[in-house]
DNA sequence: TTGCTCCTCACGTCACGTGAGGTGGC
DNA sequence: TTGCTCCTCACGTCACGTGAGGTGGC
């Protein structure tokens, strides 16, 4: 029988987002994670894989763990109560008014980062 | 006789930079700054705080504290020196792609969260 | 049997956070 | 004296890194 094209060993999903194993057994630890086991194995479906590609996403934007769990929950559907839902609406808001700053940090450090490399272009010239 | 205006005290350094006295007192510890002392407290310099503004930039930069010393060292002797430079230039590059990534992130997630936003108001509306 | 990948502890690391408890001078 | 800022331990936290020692199936 040919292995399922619907699930990763963590060594896949470790090579495909470029983290190390160590990295996703933490994910789990905290409860971010829980794939099925194979005996001992860890066994990742396609919904854990999504996961894990949002978990690191949040990371790459400077959220923690514990942010992006938050987030994370927020996709995950089932509870399609009314007051949750407006909940659910706020947080998107708040979290879209965060990565409006974010953005305008990176716009910043966009600028400092071409002074700095014209300062030193300026100094490896005048040197010579 | 008025304060100097040639030295600051921790928290001086502290609110102008935005950060915690523990953060300066941590770098001491480390050994990348280390200012003179009036008794028990500590007295910084113009040239500390430079040290520190750098420190500062090299964590903006995504450097670690071990990175940052490193160039900040390089500084010292006052001889900027060709390699030094293009090392610095390098570091500038990096953090430039992170930056780059780190834009195209967000914008995915803006993308991911209008339209959870979008599913959310449709759940409130067919549920009215 | 060998090699590979998988596993579970569990201590280490980095960059500080966070009290606890105490000193010193205006 | 009170209030403020300064100080020194020293344990805690976050997100893993890094062995040590062992299992399981092709």
């Amino acid at each position: 029988m040919p292995k399922s094209t619907l699930s990763y060993t963590i060594s896949d999903l470790a090579k495909e987002f470029q983290v190390t194993t160590r990295t996703i057994r933490h994910y789990e630890d905290i409860g971010l994670l829980s794939p099925e086991r194979r005996g001992q194995t860890r066994i990742y479906s396609p919904a854990d894989r999504t996961r894990l590609r949002l978990i690191l996403r949040g990371k790459r934007l400077g959220l923690s763990l514990d942010e992006s769990r938050e987030i994370i929950d927020m996709y995950e559907p089932g509870k399609t109560n009314r007051a949750q839902l407006l909940r659910l609406i706020e947080a998107i808001q708040r979290q879209r008014r965060k990565l409006e700053e974010q953005r305008s940090e990176i716009a910043k450090m966009m600028t400092d980062l071409n002074k700095a490399e014209a300062d030193c272009l300026d100094a490896l010239n005048s040197s010579r």
